[in-house]
DNA sequence: GGGACTTACGACTTGCGTAATAATG
DNA sequence: CATTATTACGCAAGTCGTAAGTCCC
């Protein structure tokens, strides 16, 4: 199980194509081939279907285990790396687009003042591809945000080596297009939504998987699922009638052609967690501190 | 970073020494040596020291990284044997010293009566060889003890991809000499002793470092550490006035020569987990279902 | 027949062991 | 000076690319 043929098995599950996956990789394709062929001798039984390719049931065992597994080598190297780097001017902050926020603008704020010569880069991801950037060294330092019972620390699927601080938590509200019967409420419950029809943002709005798993059952169940990190675009198909989604209360209130209601049981949150290596570099606890307030 | 590589790694500062690494691992020196100036000329900085062979500050690090890193790769490998493995006639069950209880021999009678071919076997380890054994499949399920606040998971370092339940919640105790000034208290309150004499039994007793999680503090320093996870060792270094130690109040009040105080506060509960792998083999779920009442 | 994976094979690299060398306590 | 790590070197095994082969669509 050589990290190499792990990785090569990754690539060409989410290619589903050999030939992808040995571009994607600077490989021949008979190199491909020849990993995959080491790795499923080594293992056993076949990992993935040829014509059409694709991973078995046990390929998809694999995956489950193979992802997690190079991000921690990663971050791993990539921890090594940080200890004895030379300092740089530059800082990298990993971001949910629902963590960016008034609060970290004015925290960044600050930083640059204190730190006049340093360069500020900003990405905006989704919330695996956060996690996995702040392990794998790619960011600094990362800001996440989700849905939670008040004071729960966020249910992050690897939390890996990471040092992990809750920095707000806000209410949460449900976004409905402004012509839905249920708009003029003054507040909701979630249990009486769990078969509504929900719009699936897992990069963008609160995941439904998260609402899941804070409602103790397995509704929720999504009509149409929203791939991708803006916001407004989240706005415009709830506004169109295309499913519900939970928000932020005070984002959800800016949405044109839509209306954001308070969810007021269970018991939940928005929260916004920042996420950092245990040994940061330089700016990376003030700007926590400041973020902290 | 070779898996091999790392293996080897760890294997060097476990051992103190190049030699008897090879020799685990049944290399030559030599072989061990090329191990190490590979990793350290991958990653840059020096990991260990040499004479006297020992990790640098670097070295610390990436142990911290590599030991679940290969648990994890073993328990990938683990998990895909199993997946396609003929089913066993054997079940093994890890277990730390407090989880085994007349409930889990209980269980295992009934299991027994259902399944008469199968053979039993009892794996006691302490708590973080009980995790590891699950994850690379040498156990088929684990019970895992602990204090936590009641309905709080289990603070474990590293659970992995396993499957966690909780089997039950018993009131803690302190165990103290039975000449104890407190040792007639009724009640004891955790703050009241940070600064006690603790004995530190972590792979027995309820470790010190999951108080000092409860309590949120950085008191209950120990002053002598106890590795094994016999009981009644501790008990009698209890008895002896080597320190104090948490346990369930059930095990305390049986040890001789000690009193058992109940904790009051901080709400903190001895608890029990079922680890298991996410595909378990036969009988599992049936005992896992067994326990859970 | 043509795109896409597999197999065969040769060039090259890597990795291990033996043995000689160096360092250290 | 004995023990232990490093270096030199040869051999075996592994890895990749080219190219021929095979299998579907």
């Amino acid at each position: 199980m050589d990290p190499h043929l792990l990785r090569t098995f990754v690539s060409v599950v989410e290619n589903r194509s050999f030939s992808a996956a040995a571009q994607e990789l600077g490989y021949t394709q008979s190199a491909v081939s020849q990993h995959i062929a080491a790795l499923e001798a080594d293992l056993g039984p076949r990992l993935v279907h040829r014509r059409p390719v694709g991973p078995t049931e046990t390929g998809e065992r694999l995956m489950e285990h193979a992802r997690p597994l190079l991000l921690r080598l990663d971050a791993a190297r990539a921890d090594i790396a940080r200890l004895h780097a030379t300092r740089s001017t530059q800082l990298t902050v990993a971001a949910s687009p629902l963590a960016v926020t008034p609060a970290l603008a004015l925290a960044l704020a600050r930083i640059r003042r204190v730190a006049p010569g340093l360069a500020v880069s900003l990405d905006v991801l989704g919330r695996e591809a956060v996690v996995a950037a702040v392990m794998a060294g790619d960011a600094d330092l990362a800001l996440v945000d989700g849905a939670a019972a008040p004071t729960d620390p966020l249910p992050l699927s690897d939390p890996g080596p990471l040092t992990t601080t809750a920095v707000a938590e806000h209410p949460l509200a449900v976004l409905l297009p402004a012509d839905h019967p249920l708009a003029r409420r003054r507040t909701l419950q979630l249990p009486d939504l769990t078969d509504a029809h929900w719009l699936d943002a897992p990069d963008t709005a609160i995941p439904l998987t998260q609402l899941r798993a804070a409602a103790h059952t397995d509704g929720f169940r999504p009509q149409v699922t929203y791939r991708g990190t803006d916001i407004r675009g989240v706005g415009t198909l709830v506004a169109g009638g295309h499913g519900l989604a939970a928000l932020p209360l005070t984002t959800a209130a800016e949405l044109p052609g839509t209306a954001a209601v308070p969810l007021s049981a269970p018991r939940l949150v928005h929260r916004t967690e920042v996420l950092h290596p245990t040994n940061p570099p330089a700016p990376v606890p003030e700007l926590v501190a400041l973020l902290g307030r």
